[in-house]
DNA sequence: ACTCTTATTGCAGATCATGCAAAGTTCTCT
DNA sequence: AGAGAACTTTGCATGATCTGCAATAAGAGT
């Protein structure tokens, strides 16, 4: 849990470090604005070297391609979320930790979240992206089921409960999202669909020693 | 489903397609097996084309990047296992034939599985393989919903229902075999680790009908 | 102030990726 | 079979992407 909280939490050292997290974000945020006024195509890692005030050469310390700054909001703000996740009560069952928490990101009252729907607006639309945005997925589950682990004492390097239940959760919501991008306008609010599916994912979140054993016997 | 069935078969009309299927085919078994090979970071495009026989500006007309050739193979495999789902009893729950589906993939009779092993083995070492691996799941999610949608007598356009399904069916098998990699030799055999991930997912598979009312009412 | 460590930058070079037009095929129709 | 349409392959040119390397600059510790 120390080794979670120390890479989650933005609290850094010195100078040195603190200028780091400020040249990622700027990239990360001058990717984002580029991307949301030029279009995604028109952009390039020169253009947004050039916006955050730094040469193209040092946008490749900080990140392999241009699709990988374009989604790193999206990967803070993932962090963010667990971060939320980890102080809700601590006897909450861990379905309704989760549907809290997964809710805040469709909680339009921010404006935060505003920019947050344009871009996962354009993230949708632009195929050449998903690849990228999938991968954020991914890394926001290994946090997750971190978390998720500490909280339902499971053990998150052998069970495959805190994983599972992860993957589950991001599925479920990144499912709900897409659909309601595709028919956005038409159909309710984003948090209605996030909320049935989520429903649906929640039975198999109980706790395999709650389960029944199923017919097929397991592993050990 | 009558789009669903032409662009799952294989068969083509004439020569001209066949041979389109056949340049396709060498070059993601080119991309491959220079890869297991060579390693990927050694394999260039160029040295694709040389091994399928066709300039290297062929390439970029079936592939945008090197990436997604190297994943074609998994993804043809997602496919046919998508096919065969099809052919499953109609009146089997859909919980059981996912499950009889998804434990071909690690079924390991046939000497296609061990090359799949093998390429699942190097995709998951390979960080900058993973988000084009994770865009070819969804795009197996989105053939897999088809197929559900059609069992459950659920609409796959505008239910939320079958592409839910199909992605936790997919993510609980993502998460177990990496799982299984993670500790390979160590824990027992890949369909175990299927098998239990499957299992506990089991119970999201309820249709929206036979389910309870959730504690915190709905949205509608 | 001095040194150690680390980040930034420019440069060279390899690779990636796309548009375009010419050349080579398959297909269709008579 | 043969002419022309439709499509695929290919080479070329060009801009963008990405990686090492070495020099410079800047923060950290003493």
């Amino acid at each position: 849990m120390d080794a979670l909280i120390a890479g989650m939490v933005e609290r850094v050292d010195g100078l040195r470090e603190r200028k780091k997290q400020a040249t990622r974000v700027a990239l990360a945020a001058a990717a984002v604005r580029l991307c949301l006024r030029d279009g995604v195509e028109r952009v390039t890692v020169d253009d947004i070297a050039a916006d955050a005030d730094v040469s193209p050469r040092t946008f490749f310390n900080y990140f392999a391609c241009k699709e990988e700054a374009i989604v790193d909001e999206s990967r803070m703000r993932g962090q963010r979320l667990i971060k939320q996740l980890g102080s809700r009560p601590h006897d909450e069952a861990i379905a309704d930790s989760l549907r809290s928490v997964m809710l805040l990101l469709v909680h339009d009252a921010t404006p935060e979240t505003k920019r947050w729907i344009a871009e996962i607006r354009m993230l949708h639309q632009t195929p050449s992206l998903l690849p990228y945005q999938l991968g954020s997925y991914v890394a926001m589950e290994r946090s997750l089921a971190e978390v998720i682990a500490d909280r339902t004492g499971t053990d998150a390097e052998r069970d495959m409960y805190p994983r599972l239940v992860a993957g589950l959760t991001i599925a479920a919501t990144r499912v709900a999202l897409s659909r309601w991008l595709d028919c956005e306008g038409r159909a309710g609010a984003a948090c209605d669909f996030v909320g049935e599916a989520l429903d649906q994912v929640a039975p198999a979140f109980a706790l395999p020693a709650d389960r029944p054993a199923p017919v097929l016997a397991g592993t050990d």
